[in-house]
DNA sequence: ACGCTAGCGATTGTTCAACAATCTGACAAG
DNA sequence: CTTGTCAGATTGTTGAACAATCGCTAGCGT
């Protein structure tokens, strides 16, 4: 009963409510675009979240009759919400094989860095006069150091994300809003495919810190440098280790 | 028979051939991301086209039944492609009311340049060393201006598009590629609200070959400067016209 | 004549069952 | 050990069915 390939068994999962009814949970279901909508989209909204939380790791395969049983939504349905995330690059359609999580190779987590430094950079770049709205920046640097201090790397790297999330948000801009959202959503399957997420976040706080710092000021250019940096070293470290880890497969 | 609610008729089409096996406009079938597909894809690649070619007119309602009949294929397999376009934003999915293809709001079009504006500098800046490979470049330009003097506006609007996709090209990320692909797609959509499409094209064809000259020679800042200018111009003119337009209406 | 409501037709939303196409793995023949 | 073939399982696609919803119109009462 319901069973995927790897052989983890989908559990519950059935409820499908419509808009997440528990307001702490809530900040984490912002992975939907917006609006109210069709059973799929809160198929999709139920995957991704599955799948942001490692909980289907990446490779594995996600067969349309467990899950359309599992969710107790038809296979047709599911398959919409398939498409939506294939779309979003979290799921890989090989035809006539099913839908499989998916696996970044090396050259993506590369390519995901190269967007992530034009559009965070020019963020910064193109910012205004100081007075900037930074509450979502600093919110989202409060709580990761909170979460890097009671231990909780999980939240941390939410928190990481979020942060970055917030930094191109200063653009103010839907499109690249969306496009951020997309790519972060991608870089954490690299994460999930390896363990020790401690070391991929701790580094980075004081750095985040500093960056903030810097906004505050008013120094803006100073904030796109560090940045800058911080994205190299960080791209760095994670494809080293990330292709060590792919190999050793 | 096959009537959308514009009044307008949908005609054969119904051929949905695997790969485009005219050499001649293979080029341009690249709207697609890539690789052979099931019928899902096919659906939305014609689609895609005639929405990019102006038949399916903003605003319009795309009926499941005469779309499906059309196309010979069954409604839950074309529901797919609709799902596809939707999230690509050329079509616009109102619950229980149909999909019709997008009406950009004049916020739409500002958002669209603020990233043209982000990405293709952020391209130009982040160039290499001087020996680019312009090819694509120099290749969009010289198609628009042929396109230009034999009249023909609609070659010139599309040669005019691929010019900036291969100046974002030059940041060498696919991701930035599809990003682009589908923002000017969204573009395409103002362009056929208003008429005298010369009026937008004609001016701008010195300053992409303006444009390129300055990359052949190596001065990246300098045509990277060149285009924020132009980018500026371009939303002004376009967002001035297109908010009259709107309202006329 | 005006506004409101009930009902009707049309279209979408979702499901279900069936069949075709394709892949996977095992088993047998060489 | 390799190759070919077959059977089972899964996806791809279809067509029909029914529920939910929307827009409109006719009819009602005032």
């Amino acid at each position: 009963m319901a069973e995927t390939a790897n052989g983890r068994t989908v559990p519950d999962l059935s409820d499908l409510s419509d808009p997440a009814p528990d307001p702490a949970s809530a900040p984490a279901s912002d992975g939907a675009p917006l609006a109210r909508s069709g059973t799929a989209e809160r198929v999709a909204v139920v995957l991704r979240d599955r799948i942001a939380a490692g909980y289907f790791p990446p490779g594995s395969r996600l067969s349309e009759e467990s899950i359309s049983g599992a969710l107790a939504v038809s296979r047709n349905t599911l398959r919409e919400a398939f498409r939506l995330l294939s779309h979003e690059r979290l799921l890989e359609h090989r035809l006539n094989k099913g839908v499989f999580v998916r696996v970044l190779a090396v050259d993506d987590l590369i390519d995901i860095y190269r967007v992530r430094l034009l559009v965070e950079c020019a963020a910064l770049r193109n910012l205004g006069e100081p007075p900037y709205d930074l509450t979502d920046v600093e919110a989202a640097v409060s709580t990761g150091e909170q979460a890097a201090q009671a231990g909780d790397w999980a939240v941390c790297s939410t928190a990481n994300i979020r942060f970055h999330q917030a930094l191109a948000g200063l653009a103010n801009s839907p499109r690249t809003d969306e496009l951020m959202r997309s790519v972060l959503a991608e870089l954490r399957l690299a994460f999930h495919v390896m363990a020790d997420p401690r070391r991929f976040h701790e580094p980075y706080l004081s750095r985040n810190r500093e960056i903030t710092n810097r906004l505050t000021e008013g120094d803006a250019a100073g904030a796109e440098r560090m940045l800058a940096f911080y994205l190299e070293d960080s791209r760095r470290q994670l494809a080293e280790a990330y292709a060590e880890r792919l190999t050793a497969r």
